[in-house]
DNA sequence: GCACGGCGCATTTTT
DNA sequence: TGCGCCGTGC
């Protein structure tokens, strides 16, 4: 095998029993990864018999390409390379039977899921607002993902009834309409391949010889008691994944799976991959810093042969405008010396920062792409169209039916519908055949028109027999006066809607004409849907791609701007529910985001931040604290920042609320003013000033960059105001005109503005 | 059935 | 701030 190193050969030639990758950031997982699926392939195992597992269909994708080149395309097609829930998929299609589902199931995202929530919650006689859908929904899945259905997540009796309750009709509700959910789709072939008595199940424990799973550290439960079943007789799994990169517990993920792999397989050889190829020097130096003083980590040594290359800048702003313009300054800089557009990109902990950035690009000039955001199959009208696909293939689904029985309108009001939903629940059918009883209960102008409607989706069932998937879409458009009526419209929102219909029936042509192998189906085009997310907004070009730390997960770029590193910001402010574990996943989301770049990385972090319509004060961001400070190069200071945008003269200066203040890093040295870090809520709690193992930065490297004075005030401060002498901050609310609710002794609370007082 | 206005709310996201 | 949801009024 041609370069590669030492633990990088091992893992290659290792191919029977169980093996644990520790695969680094930047350490060459994926080469080493279809390397060993070559040599499998070389040592004459068949690819049908051969699993890979990985965590997005891009990768999938990438990992098929690669050996492509290192095969041949016969045999690479052969190779079972997916997602957990595409290659789920396609096994339920084989043995649907065995779970009692028809052929044509649909698969419900989570606005269907959502809507199935709702429906259940008020036939239940539930209010939305005491049992929010989106949090049913989640406990729901929670469940699930540990491979509890109502019954079993009953008996252990975490779930309160109602949500017992709801999620009982849920899974009655999917079953009904033909549907799965994303969950079920790993959760069902689970249960089939662990079922000792079934044949299917049978079938599927003898289908795999070696199992490969990538982005092992984000798999959750049911995912890994699944490729554990499947390769039970083999005991070939390969599991590849870096804890220290595990970003996604909030959705199922258990780290504590990869830590754990060696109890349940004792014999699993483990190997680390610790040469870092990506990144200079110093990016490594800063990633270890930031990671380092994680709790349970695997123990194992990012290390590079790279040299120190440029130091990590790290810019303080005075806000978000400011640290727009920064960041377009550094792009232009970057651009002016040859940099590519596409290896720049721009990161963010939350969407609702990219706005800003996004207006500097534009003012700049600077070709850009947002990655992710708003989705071009959560588009109302691209949903529309697609439900009605939908229904032609599979009519018992009855979110897709609600959603369209009177889109465009056809006097359909929603006293019929919820008549004919109610009467489908009284006899436990799906909507689209109690429409008939319904008939015969209602009025003959109701009546008429979902006799109508019924015979709208027969036709469309019919014609979904002859006609392709995109002619089928085009021929909905028209006979429904879908398309009619946005014309009429003519609006530049009903353009863009007609525009997405277009681009909706393109993506299907481009679906039957890539289809090569197989005959291009409608349901086959709708898996295909429900599995790929959206590449849409990936459009030519060299362009600086903006995105959130979780989308960057996976790529590269040469030169990486990090913004918004503040306290509250990033960590985000989840560490005030309290939980350790939450903070320790901030702290491998910010590794992830360092282990991005390759050659340059530029972290800023603003005094003052407009989100959501409120200005806080921020403190600069722990993880800061954690990068040596000799490969660092601090620059600008949100003091300098303010002045020049002409804003002084405040004994505590606007921006000296709430924790924040330019002196602020050294006050907290002091031990004075610690903590406060939601000026306008009172909320926060001190926080450990660092945590155990981390080390101390001199807080002088931060503070000589400002004068020093001002100070911050909190709740329990001690002020002073001319009339009313000393007094005692009860709350503090910030804003462009900071204020302070004090008592005085003799004259009670008052709200005074902060340029009027000074510590006492 | 639809347009409009008020209210409440606000991570991260792939599949 | 801005979006989605709900209720109201035509």
């Amino acid at each position: 095998m041609p370069e590669l190193n030492e633990p990088q050969k091992q893992a290659v030639a290792h191919l029977e029993g169980p093996l644990l990758v520790f695969a680094g950031a930047g350490s060459g997982k994926t080469r080493t990864i279809t390397y060993r699926i070559a040599n499998l392939l070389a040592t004459r195992v068949p690819p049908y018999r051969i699993l890979a597992v990985t965590f997005t269909n891009k990768a999938a994708a990438e990992m098929r390409e690669r050996l492509t080149h290192l095969t041949s395309p016969e045999v690479t097609r052969d190779l079972w390379i997916g997602t957990f829930h595409s290659v789920c998929a396609r096994l339920l299609r084989r043995y649907h039977d065995a779970v009692g589902l028809r052929r044509d199931f649909v698969i419900y995202d989570a606005s269907d899921q959502k809507a199935v929530v709702v429906r259940a919650l008020r036939e239940l006689g539930y209010d939305e607002r005491q049992f929010p859908p989106k949090q049913v929904l989640s406990a729901i899945s929670g469940e699930k993902s540990e491979g509890r259905g109502p019954r079993e997540a009953k008996q252990l009796g975490r779930l309160t009834d109602v949500v017992l309750e709801v999620f009982a009709r849920y899974e009655q509700a999917l079953g009904l309409s033909n549907a799965v959910d994303f969950d079920d789709l790993i959760l069902k072939v689970t249960q089939l391949v662990e079922d000792p008595a079934s044949a299917a199940g049978l079938d599927l424990r003898l289908r795999f010889s070696h199992v490969l799973v990538d982005e092992f550290q984000d798999t959750n439960l049911i995912q890994y008691r699944l490729v554990r079943a499947l390769s039970e007789r083999t005991q070939n799994l390969c599991v590849v994944g870096d804890d220290d990169q595990s970003i996604y517990r909030w959705r199922g993920a258990d780290v504590r799976l990869i830590r754990s792999f060696k109890k349940d397989f004792a014999n699993a050889i483990i190997i680390k991959l610790e040469q870092n190829y990506r990144s200079t020097a110093n990016i490594v130096a800063a990633a270890l810093g930031v990671i380092e003083p994680s709790r349970e980590r695997e123990p194992k040594e990012l290390w590079t042969n790279a040299p120190a290359g440029d130091p990590v800048r790290v810019r303080a702003v005075m806000d978000e405008r400011e640290e727009a313009e920064q960041v377009l300054r550094g792009i232009q800089t970057e651009l002016s010396r040859g940099t590519q557009a596409n290896s720049i990109a721009v990161f963010y902990r939350v969407h609702a920062q990219s706005r800003t950035l996004e207006e500097a690009m534009r003012k700049g000039n600077v070709p850009y792409q947002i990655i992710g955001g708003m989705k071009f199959f959560e588009r109302a009208e691209v949903k529309d169209l697609l439900a009605y696909l939908r229904l032609a293939s599979n009519p018992t689904s009855d979110t897709d039916l609600a959603r369209v029985i009177n889109t465009p309108a056809r006097g359909i009001g929603d006293k019929t519908v919820e008549h004919l939903l109610n009467v489908a629940s009284e006899s436990s059918v799906c909507a689209f055949e109690a429409i008939p009883q319904a008939m015969k209960e209602l009025g003959t102008a109701a009546s008429k028109k979902l006799g109508a409607f019924k015979n709208l989706i027969e036709t469309l069932q019919v014609e979904a027999t002859r006609l392709s998937p995109s002619e089928l879409a085009g021929h909905i458009l028209e006979v429904t006066g879908y398309r009619e009526l946005l014309r009429k419209e003519d609006t530049a929102e009903s353009d863009a809607r007609l525009g997405n219909l277009e681009e909706l029936v393109g993506s299907i042509q481009d679906y039957e004409t890539e289809t090569v192998d197989t005959e291009p189906t409608l349901s086959g085009y709708l898996e295909r849907v429900s599995l790929v997310a959206a590449t849409d907004s990936q459009k030519n070009g060299p362009m600086v791609s903006l995105m959130t730390v979780h989308s960057a997960k996976g790529l590269e770029f040469d030169a990486v701007f990090l913004t918004g590193m503040e306290q509250e910001m990033f960590p985000y402010r989840g560490i005030a529910s309290g939980e350790d574990e939450e903070l320790e996943e901030e702290r491998r989301l910010a590794y992830v985001a360092i282990t991005r770049a390759r050659r340059r990385l530029t972290i800023t972090y603003a005094g003052t931040r407009t989100l959501f319509g409120q200005t806080r004060y921020l403190e600069r961001s722990q993880f800061l604290d954690d990068l040596p400070k000799s490969v660092i190069k601090l620059e600008g200071s949100p003091r300098a920042a303010r002045s020049a945008g002409g804003q002084a003269g405040a004994r505590y200066g606007a921006g000296y609320v709430g924790g924040y203040s330019p002196g602020g890093y050294r006050s907290r040295g002091d031990g004075n003013f610690q903590g406060q870090r939601y000026a306008s809520t009172g909320l926060a709690k001190d926080r450990p000033v660092l945590a155990p193992g981390s080390r101390v930065v001199e807080r002088d490297e931060y503070s000589q960059q400002s004068s020093g004075e001002g100070q911050a005030v909190r709740p329990g401060s001690h002020v002073r105001h001319v009339r009313f002498g000393e007094g005692v901050v009860q709350s503090v609310e910030g804003g462009m005109k900071p204020s302070v609710v004090a008592s005085f002794p003799g004259y009670g609370e008052k709200r005074i503005l902060l340029e009027f007082l000074e510590p006492a």
